[in-house]
DNA sequence: CAGGGAGGTTAGCGGTCGTTAACCTGAAGG
DNA sequence: CCTTCAGGTTAACGACCGCTAACCTCCCTG
């Protein structure tokens, strides 16, 4: 999988407005003429690339999924054995605030238009996320190793939800500049960590 | 303000069904005739105890900006001079979990439908919203005077994002009990925040 | 016991939206 | 040079949805 450099392609210029959109108006809110005047072309020149609305939806949400499981194997493969669970942990909150600071309509789209989606494509993507969830439980875990698993569990959907918050504190982008922000977040993550074990 | 022990009106059902309904599947999402038929009535029935689909989805915001303030200010008022910083910041936390936890419906919708209502009352629900964070920025930073503002108000973003997140992990409510998962996000949250100060 | 308002009902209008149909065009390939 | 096809276009259809109109039915009250 080489670095891309080519330009993007009209189908990928069209995921990227619709996530923006989407993320913005809501699946509902967003007309197909909308998407298509945010690439240059209108309305039903869509269909050329996609065969619905919808499947522009499911192919964002699966791409998401995917990357996020991807990236945390990736992390969790290349620190085995070389790297203790706290630089584990350390390593996957890092993958998750990028992604949170780069793609944040993406982020936004992740937790909230679900189910909008058809069954089979729900399914698989709660399924990638599921994987997500208890790669991280089991690095948590590790660390913490106190913590019975239903808090770790809790533990974890909470703190996607305080790095998942990206997108609600960058409204006019005046906030402390990007490395320090990830900084913040980092640091906050470790924090709420930390308070699993009682006392 | 009395406690209330009647049963609930119909104006009230709908507020909640509504509620219900839009955190489920998004405002665009959601038919009058739905929302009707959840209490008991059908469609355009609504029209007698509401004008229209957004005056719905109006006093739900407002309301909800409006009870998360006046509670905090209360919170504050009470403590005032009585309790230290940590104790004021313990209440707010107390505030906003048992929130989270009571109206999950309602947390949903506060970040997510905002911009599906008229200019008016998005401003109010805004100025409200802005209300309530700089109150918890300046308790924040009473607790850790060495946090530059902005720092402390994306911390307190972060953990309304953190506190916010019950709606995801309470899918079988097979979770260790309302207690002590208001007890695990109240020290997550003390956690995160003492992360905000450097080392 | 008349009457009126509160709170429903069903029918239907007007607009919007996703999708399809039919057609056009420019560039690549034999 | 003719063909083909990828990638557009506009027109239009059908479904749905928010809302209004018109009507109906209790129940309360003078």
């Amino acid at each position: 999988m080489a670095t891309r450099t080519d330009a993007p392609t009209r189908r990928e210029q069209i995921l990227k407005e619709a996530a923006r959109l989407f993320a913005e108006r809501g699946f509902h809110g967003v007309g197909v003429d909308e998407i298509g005047a945010a690439v240059g072309i209108s309305g039903p020149g869509l269909y050329r690339h996609f065969p619905g609305k919808d499947a522009m939806l499911a192919e964002l949400l699966v791409g998401i999924s995917g990357s996020l499981l991807t990236g945390a194997k990736r992390r969790l493969a290349e620190a085995e054995g070389v790297a203790g669970p706290e630089a584990v942990l350390d390593s996957l909150i890092e993958g998750h605030i990028d992604f949170a600071l780069d793609d944040r309509p993406l982020i936004t789209l992740h937790d909230r238009e679900l189910d909008r989606l058809r069954d089979s494509d729900r399914k698989l993507v709660r399924q990638l996320q599921r994987q997500y969830v208890e790669l991280w439980v089991g690095v948590v875990r590790e660390v913490y190793p106190s913590a019975p698993e239903p808090a770790a569990r809790s533990a974890v959907h909470s703190v996607f939800g305080l790095l998942n918050s990206t997108p609600h504190l960058t409204r006019p982008g005046a906030l402390p500049g990007r490395s320090a922000t990830a900084a913040l977040l980092h640091r906050m993550a470790r924090g709420a960590f930390a308070a699993i074990e009682e006392h």
